[in-house]
DNA sequence: TTATAACATTATAATAATTCTAAGCAAAGA
DNA sequence: TCTTTGCTTAGAATTATTATAATGTTATAA
């Protein structure tokens, strides 16, 4: 979705969409990086001379729960955010800590309302390995987690 | 896997098994309710007179490494552990807040090795909504995330 | 059997991520 | 304008986890 498509989603539920939370959003439009709520805190204390760290959990919270962000807790201790909402797999190399984007087809879930009973409302599915990258790098020094 | 197969396991490799280790490894056996790393802790402190956080942490890592048990990093903020190391998917409740295991048929990731150039180690399916407890119990008093 | 090395455990301190609290601000409605 | 409501802020508090340093345990070899 657009980012003047999900302005507009606050929009036509009458929800207003304040400055800092804006601020938010966009930061997550801009940055593919699915960060975490300190590295936009860091990153918008420069920009806004006055934000603070609880603005950032609350903007967040509160886009989450509009469906206009996606919360990533693939990494133990820490949220990521991520502002694609559609389906898609999420991978984390346990060498460099790099969260990547993978599409995967067939998801037998995708879609699905309910699985034995269960009431879906969100899908996590991640992946923990080693990126291309690192693999080409070298195959030796590798930390285990 | 049995409890007996995960001991002699490491048996095999010449690795042993401490008081401490064997105790973290019993529990998780005989609570299959993916528990935290502190819900062990507080638990076992009732049966060992003298435990410590620090080594429940280390004993769930070394148990971890070996493949033993796994981590499920579905809740944000914390971690749980699981028994059961085969493949399936946890569902989290978002409002009793338990962990249900869900097996899921068909997912194209399940056995392979590699995705778009990722090696995969570890599949993490998680799943968010509403059990179907909670589901029953009533319509009305959802507490959003 | 003792000495020694390697590793495990402990208590405690430190760190990191997140949430809570109380006070001040700002927009919207009466 | 006054009031209400909700947002933001700074800072404190909480929670989960990791690091540190001292002590304890075990296995092995002189």
């Amino acid at each position: 979705m657009s980012f003047e498509a999900k302005v507009h989603s606050l929009k036509r539920k009458g929800v207003p969409l304040t400055t800092q939370r804006y601020a938010v959003l966009e930061y997550l439009y801009l940055n593919h990086t699915h960060p975490t709520a300190e590295e936009i805190y860091q990153s918008l204390k420069e920009n806004f001379s006055i934000i603070s760290q609880a603005t950032i959990y609350n903007a967040l919270v509160f886009l989450k729960n509009h469906s206009l962000i996606r919360e990533i807790t693939i990494e133990k201790g820490k949220a990521h955010f991520d502002y694609e909402i559609e389906p898609h797999h999420h991978f984390l190399c346990r060498r460099c800590g790099h969260i990547y984007d993978v599409h995967v087809e067939g998801c037998p879930l995708e879609g699905k309302k309910t699985v034995d009973g269960y009431k879906i409302e969100e899908l996590r599915p991640y992946i923990i390995g080693i990126c291309p990258k690192c693999l080409s790098r070298s195959g030796k020094n590798e930390i285990p987690q």
